[in-house]
DNA sequence: TTGAAAGCGCTAACAC
DNA sequence: GTGTTAGCGCTTTCAA
């Protein structure tokens, strides 16, 4: 029942090739009959059907889109966002996206993305940490991959990730330059690469600076980078060291738990505890008072994946590449100048 | 290259009719033959390609989920979960959702979903209000549509909704349990169901108790429900209604922001005053204090829509279902009990 | 119980 | 410049 190539062609009395051809903009029509078609085309409101399309050329004009659903649940939507930005730059290129979430309890059966063996995508992006079994699944199905935000250390491959060291620099610079020197780190597991380069910025940037790096103003003992160990984070740090006067948190989720932590204490941010996060959350605007912190543009980490990838898709040979998105401090209240120095 | 239905049907000494049917799990196959294929499947690991079987069948298997960047974007992630449930429950159901979001100067040209056209979607989702274009293009081309949270006053549709009427009374006799009996509500527009339905609740409730209805109480002047115009429905309250003891807020959005009023002027939440929203979004944990508010099963009303829509797919004639998924207070530490009474 | 063959809607090589 | 036709991977009659 629904209109096909066959309808336009029997309307404007040509061939089902010439409509093709004329779809494809190809040049070998004459101008009379393109117009001709065309007429048809849209006085019917013809579109070729995708599914037929696919099957032809043998691409899906799909791409997959992974991710843990625990990311996607985050109560801070920083995925969400990365997400977004895919699907507007999808729709640009006129690809659609395929979500596909992890559970936390993966199960290598159950949990593998369908599209890839049913040659459902022509390529995917992987958001975050997603476990390995799926990456060699993706690869072996000779599928284009290009991460977002984590890229395996091991290997060569096509991602988009954020400067995380230069964020790092930044926010403590920010924090140096306001006159403090005691400033406690406070961030999850050190291996994470995203952590990692954040926290190797603060560090160098404090001995560049001059300033003696004290590692029991470190805190990376907890698992997760949540509110509710950015909360025990700052309890670390005060009860243990009370001389800092600054606390760079890996992110802001963490950043937000550390002040609930500080005011829980009868303390006031900044006059008595400075604070600056890193990712620029939507809630960083809210807390009391607005966060200061590094902000990570996610929908254009979303939106550089996709291009990326189309890129990919359209030369034909194997290659990688990687694309670093620059990060900007966002300068709002939770940073006071240090009078004494 | 990729793995067909031809290689299986060779490796195990078939006809490519064969290995069809014994992927459909027909009946007709003898148990010998199936077993040889199966093991074929198995070692190859065959998957029949999604998109020949789509053209075949004239179903893509796709469903498309339509929803305004706006709603997608709104700092409380509401729609977001409304969304992951509709990804998992089409995971359970091996279809895939294509989704696709309306910019806020929607052109009907440009925006209108391509795979409503190209035939890549077997129904679509529409969650929150969108542009009558869309709906009117989806009738068109003949596709099922399930409304999730919002739902055109005309015309007999399939649809999700929240029980908003009784939302509103259990809100507003919390309320009246505790004391109170000046309680202002503070909405956006009124013409919205959602917002009607939370607000008859409330009047209804008041008027069944024998409690004065005021309409002085109502503030609805605000065109949106977010954090902002929340304050400054507070602040209407506050400076003319001096007397009002509680709020009731049509959502979270707006209670967050009438707290942070409230705060703003010296008045403690809910010592001075009681508040009590409506949606239980993510951010209702962490306010201050905890906001007691009407729980949404977000996730629920995504996975109701999607199946429903797998239900109206299923069986061809067209009709249509109402699924009116239920709410529950969860009382938290924004009301106070009223002594005086 | 199994296989041969047609055909889903489209593209592209080739013929005219 | 345009039409004919084979075929993409699969399902499904129909015949054997």
């Amino acid at each position: 029942m629904p209109l096909t190539i066959k309808d336009v062609a029997k309307k404007a009395k040509v061939s089902t090739a010439t409509v093709s051809l004329v779809m494809q903009k190809n040049k070998r029509i004459s101008p009379v009959t393109q117009q001709r078609v065309l007429r048809v085309v849209e006085k019917l409101n013809y579109r070729p059907s995708r599914i037929a399309r696919g099957l032809v050329l043998q691409r899906s004009h799909n791409i997959g889109f992974v991710l843990s659903d625990d990311h996607f649940l985050r109560t801070e939507p920083f995925y969400t966002h990365i997400f977004l930005g895919s699907e507007f730059e999808a729709r640009d290129q006129e690809y659609y996206i395929l979500l596909h979430t992890i559970p936390r309890n993966f199960d290598k059966c159950k949990h593998t993305p369908l599209f890839i063996q049913e040659h459902n995508v022509d390529g995917v992006i992987i958001a975050g940490k997603v476990p390995q079994e799926i990456i060699s699944c993706i690869e072996q199905n000779n599928l284009p991959i290009v991460f977002v935000d984590y890229c395996p250390p091991k290997g060569e491959y096509s991602a988009v990730l954020i400067d995380n060291f230069k964020g790092g620099m930044e926010a403590t610079n920010y924090l140096l330059d306001h006159g403090h020197q005691k400033i406690a780190f406070i961030g999850g597991d050190l291996q994470h690469p995203s952590i990692q380069g954040r926290f190797q910025g603060y560090k160098q940037t404090m001995e560049q600076k001059g300033v003696t790096f004290n590692p029991k103003y470190v805190i990376t003992s907890e698992a997760d980078t949540t509110r509710e160990t950015g909360y025990h984070a700052a309890r670390s740090v005060l009860s243990h060291q009370s001389q800092v006067t600054a606390i760079f948190s890996c992110n802001d989720a963490m950043a937000i738990g550390a002040m609930q932590y500080i005011r829980d204490q009868g303390l006031r941010v900044p006059q008595d505890m400075s604070i600056i996060g890193f990712d620029d959350v939507d809630a960083a605007v809210y807390t009391n008072p607005p966060l200061t912190t590094i902000h990570v543009p996610k929908e254009e980490l979303g939106i550089e994946a996709m291009r990326l990838m189309v890129e990919l898709l359209k030369k034909r040979i194997k290659s990688t590449k990687k694309v670093l998105v620059p990060v900007e401090i966002i300068k709002r209240e939770s940073v006071k100048t240090l009078k004494i120095k």
